[in-house]
RNA sequence: GGUCCCGUGGUGCAGCGGCCUAGCAUACGUCCCUGUCAAGGACGAGAUCGCCGGUUCGAAUCCGGUCGGGACCGCCA
C-alpha cells in the first residue's frame, strides 16, 4: 500500500504517530521558511507542513498543482490559533519527512480547488480532472449511495436481481432502436433495449416472483437537458400483485430515498393520488407541479349564452372554455400574454384570451364582444381576485386544459409561485389505455402491456376505446415523472384484444412480440412494476437541472463523447465480415 | 428537420465601428517572505477576439455563411 491512511481520516487522536498519505497537490502556500501542501484524496484534504531546515521542505518547494505524491510524516496536533475549523482534519497537519512525487501534472485545463463554471465540453473531455472537483465527486456519491441503498432494501424484500441482455430484438414500438449488426447472420441486426419490459415479464413466468435490475437503456432520439442516448434505470416487477401492492412497495421505498438522500422533505406522505382525468381537468397535465397550487377553471356555464363568434362556435360544436388565474399580474404586458399565447398554442390553442381584473373594471382585448354581465359571470366562475389576471382558451376540453397546462406549468417558475423548500409528490392513476394516434388510429398511452383497470374497460374498447382506463401509475414530483409502472396483461387473449385495437395483427403481434406472448400462454402470473430512472431521480435529490451531471462520462448533445472522440469510423475489414457497406457518410465524420 | 442564445490569453468574464498597442480576475513562471489555509508582495510571459467571406477609409464589434457548444420545438418515457 502506498497509504497508512486517507487524507479525510487524521485527528488530534493520531498526534505523535508517523503516517504515510498519498494524494493530489490540492493546494500549495509557500511561505519562504515555511511551506504548507493541501493534499487531497477523495476522502479530503490533510495539511502537509514543513520549515526550512526540516528534512521535506524542499520537496515540497518542489511540487505543483495536481501532482500525485506520496509524503511519510509525524502527525502534529495544531495549536487553536492555527487550526482551521473548515476541515475535518483541521486539528492536524503532517509534518512531512520524506516527499515521494508519483506522478508530475501538466497545469490543468481549468480549476480543481475552485468551484467555478467551466465550459461543459471541455469538463467531459477532461472528465478525469472534472470529478476530482468536490461537485461532481459528491454527485457520484449520491449516485452511488442511492443505488446501494436500493440495492439493500429491494434485496431484504425478497427481490432478486437479474440482469438481461443488452442485444436483444428491435420493436419500431415508441423510440427508435439503437441497432447493431449482426456478424453470423450478415443483414441482421441486435437492438440495444429501450427497457427491459418484455424480459422481465417473462421472468415472471418463469417464477421469479420478485425481480430488479440497474439496467441499461438505450434510445436513438435528439438529446435534452434531462434526456440522453443512454440512461440507467431501476427496473422493477413482482408477481401476484395489484396496482395497490406496486405502489405501496415503491411509496415507502421512494420515501425512503427522500428521507435519507433528499435535500428537501416531501411535503406530503402518504403521497396524494390524483387520476389522470382529475390531473387534466385541475392542471392541464398528466404530471403536475403541485408545487403551486393554481389550478384551472371551467368558464363554459358562464359563456353559455354569449353572442362572442370565438366562444360561441366552440361552446356549440361541444368544446368549452377553460381558464387559469394568473394571481396578481392583472398588470401583465402585452408582451408576456403574447408569450403565454405562444406556449398555449404549441399545444393546439387557436388563441389565449386575457381578462385583467382591476378595481371595478375589466380590462381585455375582447371585452367588447362581451356583455357587463358576462365579464362579471367570468369573475365569479374564475373567483378572481382584485389585480388577477384570467387566461382563457376555447377548444376540446383537451386542447384547452393541455393549452392552459403548459402555461401553469412556466408560471411557477417565472412568477416565482413555487413553494421551493419541499418536494411536492403525487401518484397519477387511471390513466387512459390507448390514445389517438395523429392519423386517427390508436396507440398505447404507455406500453402496450398495461392492464385494463377494470373488465369493463376492456369492454369499453368496443364501444368507446377512448374512455377505456388502464393499471397505470406514474409518480410524479415537482412536476416531472420520477416513475411510471403498470399492472401488466397476463392472458394472451386479452393482449392481443388490445393490439387489435391499435390496428395490430395477431401475425404482427406474433412477429414483434411471440415471445412474450407465448410465455402468457404457458401459466403467467398477475404481475406489476415500473421502470424508473435513476438518473432522473438522482437530478432531483441533488436539484439539478442537467443529467450530464449525473452521469460520469456523458455526450454532448449532439451524442458526441468528447472524450473518447466517439463515434468514430471502424476497420473496414469489420464492415467487410458484417456485410456492411457505408453509402453515405456524413460530413462531421 | 426547425427556433433562440453563446464562441475574446489555460480558465471565467468585460469590451460591441476608430479612444484596443484588446481590459479584469484567476491560473502559469521567476524572485521575496517561518504559521499559512482562496496566504501575501514584486516582476514577467501568455490571445491577430471559433473559421471563411462581405460591408467600411477602418471590424473583436455590423452582415452572410460555416463549424462547435447550450436551451427549446419536432421527436422521445
Amino acid at each position: 500500500m502506498h497509504r497508512t491512511h486517507t487524507c479525510g481520516q487524521l485527528t488530534a487522536a493520531a498526534a505523535g504517530t508517523d503516517v504515510t498519505l498519498a494524494g493530489w497537490v490540492h493546494r500549495r502556500r509557500d511561505l519562504g521558511g515555511l511551506t504548507f501542501i493541501d493534499l487531497r484524496d477523495r476522502y479530503g484534504i490533510t495539511q502537509i507542513v514543513a520549515k526550512s531546515g526540516e528534512p521535506g521542505h524542499d520537496a515540497l518547494g518542489a511540487v505543483r498543482n495536481e501532482w500525485v505524491i506520496k509524503v511519510t510524516g509525524t502527525v502534529r496536533e495544531r495549536s487553536r490559533e492555527t487550526a482551521n475549523l473548515k476541515l475535518a482534519t483541521g486539528g492536524i497537519e503532517v509534518a512531512a519527512k520524506t516527499v515521494e512525487v508519483l506522478n508530475e501534472a501538466k497545469t490543468p485545463p481549468f480549476y480543481v480547488n475552485e468551484e467555478t463554471p467551466v465550459e461543459e465540453t471541455l469538463r467531459w473531455k477532461y472528465r478525469y480532472i472534472d470529478l476530482r472537483r468536490e461537485g461532481p465527486r459528491e454527485l457520484m456519491r449520491l449516485r452511488h449511495e442511492v443505488v446501494a441503498y436500493i440495492r439493500a432494501y429491494l434485496t431484504d424484500r425478497d427481490f432478486w436481481e437479474i440482469e438481461t441482455p443488452t442485444m436483444i430484438r428491435s420493436d419500431p414500438t415508441g423510440a427508435r432502436d439503437f441497432i447493431v449488426p449482426s456478424r453470423y447472420y450478415p443483414g441482421k441486426f441486435w437492438a440495444l433495449p429501450q427497457s427491459p419490459q418484455q424480459l422481465k415479464q417473462i421472468l415472471m413466468v418463469g417464477g421469479i416472483d420478485k425481480y430488479f435490475q440497474i439496467a441499461h437503456c438505450y434510445r436513438d432520439e435528439d438529446p435534452r437537458a434531462d434526456r440522453v442516448y443512454e440512461h440507467t434505470q431501476l427496473d422493477f416487477e413482482m408477481s401476484f400483485v395489484d396496482q395497490e401492492d406496486v405502489m405501496s412497495t415503491l411509496e415507502a421505498l421512494y420515501t425512503e430515498i427522500f428521507r435519507q438522500f433528499g435535500r428537501k422533505p416531501l411535503a406530503r406522505t402518504p403521497v396524494p393520488r390524483v387520476t389522470y382525468e382529475e390531473a387534466m381537468r385541475r392542471y392541464g397535465i398528466d404530471r403536475p407541479d403541485l408545487r403551486f397550487e393554481i389550478e384551472l377553471v371551467d368558464l363554459t356555464d358562464a359563456l353559455r349564452a354569449t353572442a362572442f363568434i370565438a366562444f360561441r362556435s366552440v361552446i356549440d360544436s361541444g368544446g368549452v372554455v377553460r381558464g387559469l388565474i394568473v394571481p396578481g399580474q392583472a398588470a401583465a404586458t402585452r408582451k408576456d400574454v403574447d408569450g403565454w399565447q405562444a406556449l398555449a398554442k404549441t399545444k393546439g390553442a387557436k388563441g389565449l384570451a386575457s381578462f385583467a381584473f382591476a378595481g371595478t373594471e375589466v380590462r381585455s382585448p375582447v371585452a367588447k364582444f362581451l356583455t357587463p354581465a358576462e365579464l362579471e359571470s367570468l369573475r365569479i366562475a374564475s373567483k378572481a381576485k382584485d389585480g388577477d389576471l384570467l387566461l382563457a382558451v376555447a377548444d376540446t376540453h383537451h386542447v384547452a386544459s393541455a393549452s392552459l397546462g403548459v402555461v401553469r406549468e412556466r408560471l411557477g417558475p417565472e412568477l416565482g409561485l413555487a413553494d421551493t423548500t419541499k418536494h411536492y409528490a403525487v401518484w397519477i392513476t387511471e390513466f387512459p389505455l390507448i390514445e389517438r394516434t395523429p392519423e386517427g388510429g390508436w396507440t398505447f398511452a404507455h406500453n402496450p402491456f398495461c392492464a385494463p383497470l377494470t373488465p369493463h374497460d376492456l369492454e369499453l374498447l368496443d364501444s368507446d376505446p377512448a374512455a377505456a382506463r388502464s393499471k397505470q401509475y406514474d409518480f410524479v414530483i415537482d412536476g416531472k415523472e420520477i416513475f411510471g409502472g403498470s399492472v401488466r396483461i397476463h392472458q394472451r387473449a386479452v393482449q392481443e384484444r388490445v393490439f387489435a385495437q391499435m390496428g395490430v395483427s395477431k401475425d404482427e403481434a406474433q412477429t414483434r412480440f411471440g415471445a412474450l406472448l407465448d410465455a402468457l400462454e404457458y401459466g403467467a402470473p398477475p404481475s406489476g412494476g415500473v421502470g424508473a430512472g435513476i438518473d432522473r431521480l438522482v437530478m432531483t435529490l441533488a436539484g439539478t437541472e442537467n443529467v450530464r451531471e449525473v452521469q460520469a462520462f456523458p455526450k454532448t448533445q449532439t451524442g458526441y463523447d468528447p472524450l473518447l472522440d466517439a463515434p468514430a469510423d471502424v476497420d473496414p475489414k469489420l464492415l467487410e465480415e458484417l456485410g456492411l457497406r457505408v453509402v453515405a457518410k456524413a460530413p462531421k465524420a
